[in-house]
DNA sequence: TCCAATTTATTAGCATGCAAATGATATGGC
DNA sequence: GCCATATCATTTGCATGCTAATAAATTGGA
């Protein structure tokens, strides 16, 4: 079976696959910098709560880009290990409560400075006006 | 526990949120536009056996940004549906040479156009110009 | 020739990510 | 008051994604 490297398409033009790469590079540095216990969607889960206050779990996983599914189990692991608490609303029963333990608040507000060590890390490559330019091209892709 | 509106660190402005938030919605258009059988990482893996022809497993894997376990679960699944084949190397015993079966090669072609849309319509927000430009930042944070 | 180091692949386990189905509860129109 | 529709959450199942451990095979230097 002869190769194509005359193929038009060209994986690596396509925004989907270096998303992809760009993404996995992100969450290795994410890894390396933040606690092993905190993960890129975990940390963003506290991270909410700790602008917003209480939220339902549904709110949450809008509010974190996270399907329902989803942040059933992240919820599920972060109140496993303390960092969250949720309750069953008292206006609505269909309703979780999830707020912040003070050892969650504590964990996300040590964590912040290494997350945006990894920010900073992730982008290093780019010049101040690059940032800028890439996060509001992405802005618009999403 | 009181909110934190006026918190320095915002999750929507982090580099990490927002990629994962464009992947999810590029995503979501491929699934919607690509055959169900193909998900994006099977389709890359199909795109390079297609443009390079047989690969070891190894480097299938390294050519489409997946871990080994990764790729040896999508080359089962792929092998599975009739889409590849994998054959022991003749002279390197650890290796696997994966390579594409006519039905895997029709499925890729034939998939190829639709793939060429899923892009189309990822970045269909941005000029000409901006999509450059945000290949070209994307590429430099890869 | 031997063996340490490296490479390739497999396996196990944990963490998302999402579609679809299901159940409980709330809402609003008739 | 009843009921269709919507909302919130849970569950199931499939698909990545990755670390770490393991086994088999290869490589290259002593």
């Amino acid at each position: 079976m002869t190769s194509n490297q005359d193929l038009k398409y060209k994986l690596d033009d396509q925004i989907g696959f270096i998303l992809r790469r760009a993404n996995q590079r992100h969450t290795g540095i994410f890894s390396d910098l933040m606690p092993d216990e905190l993960t890129p969607t975990r940390f963003a889960a506290l991270v909410r709560l700790l602008e917003c206050g209480t939220l339902s779990q549904n709110q949450l996983g809008r509010l974190t880009a996270m399907d329902v599914a989803t942040i059933k189990g992240v919820v599920d692991r972060l109140r496993e290990r303390g960092l969250v608490e949720s309750i069953r609303d008292r206006n609505d029963a269909r309703r979780q409560s999830i707020s912040l333990t003070e050892r969650g608040r504590m964990a996300v507000l040590a964590a912040i400075p290494r997350a945006t060590e990894v920010t900073e890390k992730t982008v290093s490559g780019l010049s101040e006006t690059e940032r800028d330019t890439l996060m509001a091209l992405l802005a618009k892709i999403t």
